[in-house]
RNA sequence: GGCAUCAUGGCCGAGUGGCUAGGCAGAGGUCUGCAAAACCUUCUACAGCGGUUCGAAUCCGCUUGAUGCCUCCA
């Protein structure tokens, strides 16, 4: 028996504009894949809220007890700064700037990827496949596609041809688009003389001399098109029609749509049953992305050195303000919301630590097995985490309740109540209990029970000025003292 | 200019045709030597203008504004 079977998920499908009950191919198991990140600078958290959105649905699937296999790609192949014929590629103009290879900048990023998603404690995919190791499988799509006649060779490169496809498919089906619409809207480019029409995009480029990153193909040395290698890889590792595809709201156009086009043309048949697109993170306002500068780096959060910040963040704090917002919503990265996310959080943490010194009763007053499925609910409902992060302040109050005396729970549904918890908050949100890391440490806390015995021999002879000063300095190097009624315990935020 | 999405209280941010989101902040109370924490109570809302409806913040239209895409971008 696996939770999916008793859990339905319905997601918002792009391709459709609503949300529909979430269906496998195959029953059990799930093939998604997410756009990764074209390696030539640091990952912003821009980059990262989206990936985040993505582990989270991960790990809500691997959670179900669905068997998931998660490809998510690093591009590490240049591509063009523009669409033109001619220009330079993002990592080669990285590597001429910093005198390196091409092949350096790509390592070096790569690992910064990885560095960041581990302090962020994502879940590695099941498989992250690169562009240039997947040259030959690009090559061979283009001969599929140039044998369907939907594509043409232009002085040693490669384009699909938009018109023709659009004569027996839809070309903008995903981003609701339509051809007409977007020939009056192009506007006019240098050097697109090669493509019989501006909207056609390259499968094939034939290298510049100067262009590093080349490799042989029955047309020209040169490299593939920026859109068919996650064509490529997606049908690879999850076969011709998979279910889940996911990617920023940026990618919608041109990049997935291009995306269908080249698996239709391929397969006559739609390569993925549920898209799925996570809006953009916002700084004060404005879109974040590198080539604006309107952005902050995930290191900068963690140290605090960024004018966009009063302090520092821990990684999960950051995690916790993203998860606060929806997926599909816009939102807006600004200091005054991280510190309101930072306090909630530690209130969260804080009511964590103490669930397992709550003791059960006879009886419950509160109906857990309720609670527990509206948790369910919200995740079921499109991975709507704000609300389940709602109902897990309702768990707060329960502990805090419990602890107080005023609410009971039965052993039975003490246990159900802490695993659902547990649960949620660490393997479904992917949170980390930095404050029980801290205070977790047999010798700090044997300190701080000493002083607390002090204090409260101070307290018992009234001499207060001792008592506060042990409160207040502890306060000072992070240490909160909490005078409950069945005596003094401590916190560290 | 075209297409798309969105517009919620002091701030962030969910949701819904009639019934409490939640977090942060604010107010009052309980507790405390005083605090803090916790608990209880509580205030402020659905951009504007029309329309549909017994009833709309929720559906429709228009207006205004924001964001994204239309050239690489999560």
């Amino acid at each position: 028996m696996h939770l999916f079977q008793t859990q339905h998920i319905k997601l918002y499908n792009t391709l459709s504009g609503q949300k529909e009950a979430f269906k496998p191919i195959n029953e059990g198991h799930v093939g998604m894949y997410v756009c990764g990140p074209t390696v030539y600078s640091n990952v912003h958290l821009g980059n990262v809220r989206t990936f985040m959105s993505f582990d989270m649905v991960f790990r809500y699937l691997k959670h179900l007890g669905y068997k998931v296999r998660f490809v998510r790609n690093i591009t590490d192949a240049g591509h063009l700064e523009n669409d033109a014929d001619a220009g330079e590629d993002r990592i080669a103009k990285k590597a001429r700037l910093e005198e390196i290879e091409p092949m350096e900048v790509v390592q070096r990023y790569t690992v910064d990827f990885h560095n960041i998603l581990n302090k962020f404690n994502f879940l590695p995919p099941s498989i992250e496949p690169t562009a240039t190791g997947h040259i030959i499988e690009q090559i061979e799509i283009i001969k599929t596609i140039l044998d369907k006649g939907l594509a043409y060779e232009v002085n040693g490169s490669v384009y699909f041809d938009v018109l023709k496809y659009n004569e027996t498919k839809q070309y903008g089906i995903l981003s609701k688009r339509n051809v007409e619409d977007l020939i009056h809207n192009t506007r006019e480019l240098d050097g697109q003389s090669d493509k019989k029409n501006p909207q056609d995009f390259a499968l094939w480029k034939k290298a510049e001399p100067q262009h590093i990153m080349r490799w042989p193909s029955p047309w020209s040395d040169g490299f593939p098109g920026w859109h068919l290698e996650c064509t490529a890889m997606s049908t690879k590792y999850l076969g011709d029609h998979f279910d889940i595809h996911g990617g920023g709201m940026d990618l919608k156009f041109p990049h997935h749509e291009c995306e269908i086009a080249q698996g239709e043309a391929c397969n006559d048949a739609s390569p993925v049953n549920y898209w799925m697109h996570a809006n953009m993170l916002i700084m004060n306002g404005k879109k974040m992305a590198k080539s604006t500068g309107n952005f902050i780096l995930p290191n900068e959060i963690f140290s605090g050195d960024n004018p966009h910040i009063t302090k520092a963040y821990a990684p999960s704090v950051a995690r916790f303000f993203m998860l606060q917002a929806h997926y599909r919503s816009i939102l807006d990265f600004t200091n005054n919301g991280l510190l309101a996310s930072e306090k909630g959080f530690y209130r969260l943490m804080d009511a964590i630590n103490i669930m397992d010194e709550l003791k059960s009763s006879e009886s419950s007053s509160i109906t857990i097995l309720d609670w527990k499925q509206s948790c369910y609910d919200a995740m079921n409902d499109d991975f709507n985490s704000p609300i389940l992060i709602a109902n897990l302040f309702e768990g707060v109050k329960f502990i805090n309740q419990i602890k107080e005396g005023n609410a009971s729970l039965t052993h039975d549904d003490l246990e159900i109540f802490k695993a659902t918890m547990n649960a949620f908050v660490f393997d479904i949100l992917g949170l980390v209990n930095v404050t029980k890391v801290e205070t977790s440490t047999d010798k700090l806390s044997g300190a701080v029970e000493l002083l607390i015995q002090i204090r409260q021999q101070a307290r018992a002879n009234k001499d207060f000025a001792l008592s506060d000063k042990i409160r207040d300095e502890l306060a000072e190097v992070g240490i909160q003292l909490q005078d409950g009624k069945e005596g003094t315990t401590f916190s560290t935020n």
